[in-house]
DNA sequence: ATGGCTAAAGCATTTAGA
């Protein structure tokens, strides 16, 4: 099962980009973030037509994730649990079908808490938390578990071309980190860094002061995997090329292949 | 402290991103 997380800054303003992606890495379930839309302007037909149950949870103008899938898809929920009066739509929750098991797949958009200190930053620290609480829910089930997306945190300086540049960033920042660590702690696996160790591994390039062609990136979208999950991976990629493409996203493509 | 760019709302400019 090839299963991966892409923050595509919008559905509309990715209508090429995204079937382009699709076509070519052919994932069977992918997490999108930001999709930036109310659940009925998903133009949902585009990608039922390539073989894909959609599955959204929108807001208007901003965050918005989605699950699409060509696996069968079960006991979909939407939103974090842990704050009723939390209106952001950032959290999706399905279990997908695979050919010799199934598999919980959470799709975050973690949210980005700048400036900090400030609402926004509690606001962080408080989604975490919830976060924090619902992994080890999960975990507790003893079943695969894959929470991936946009984590909004840089894990270690080795996750960013420069590092300085953010120590005062909420990306970055010390409380963002070990929030992070505690929930990898409760027994997750960094599907990436199982795979390949070392700097240079980005997966986000501000659109700003030519980001990408100077490769000043950071890693910032993450797929953690339960160790039922984790002890089916056989490989993790970035799929890079994806920001160099006509109309990109400032994130690209992260994927995991999972024997489920 | 800001932000060289991009997206959305909505029609001029603001908000948000990271």
């Amino acid at each position: 099962m090839k299963l991966a997380t892409f923050n595509i800054n919008g559905i509309k303003a990715r209508a090429e980009a995204l079937p382009r992606w699709l076509n070519a890495a052919r994932p069977d379930v992918v997490c999108l973030q930001e999709i930036k839309s109310v659940d009925d302007a998903f133009p949902r037909e585009v990608f039922e037509g390539m073989g894909y149950r959609v599955e959204t949870h929108g807001q208007k103008s901003f965050n918005g994730v989605a699950i699409l899938s060509r696996l069968p898809l079960e006991d979909v929920t939407r939103g974090l649990p842990g704050d009723p009066e939390d209106e952001q739509a950032r959290w999706i929750e399905a279990t997908v079908i695979g050919d010799k098991g199934a598999i919980r797949v959470c799709g975050l958009y973690l949210p980005n808490g700048n400036p900090a200190p400030g609402p926004k930053y509690d606001y962080k620290l408080a989604w975490m938390d919830r976060m924090q609480s619902r992994a080890a829910e999960l975990l507790a089930t003893e079943e695969p578990v894959a929470m991936i997306g946009d984590y909004n945190v840089i894990p270690q300086p080795e996750d960013a071309a420069k590092p300085e540049a953010w120590v005062e960033d909420a990306l970055f920042l010390p409380e963002s980190r070990a929030a992070f660590r505690r929930i990898l702690h409760l027994g997750f696996t960094d599907a990436f860094r199982a795979c390949h160790q070392g700097p240079g591994h980005y997966t986000f390039w501000d659109y700003q002061a030519n980001a990408w062609e100077r490769n000043n990136g950071i890693r910032i979208d993450h797929l953690l995997l339960s160790p039922q999950a984790a002890d089916r991976l056989t490989d993790c990629q970035i799929d890079r090329m994806v920001r160099a493409g006509d109309k990109p996203s400032d994130h690209v493509p992260v994927w995991v292949e999972l024997d489920i």
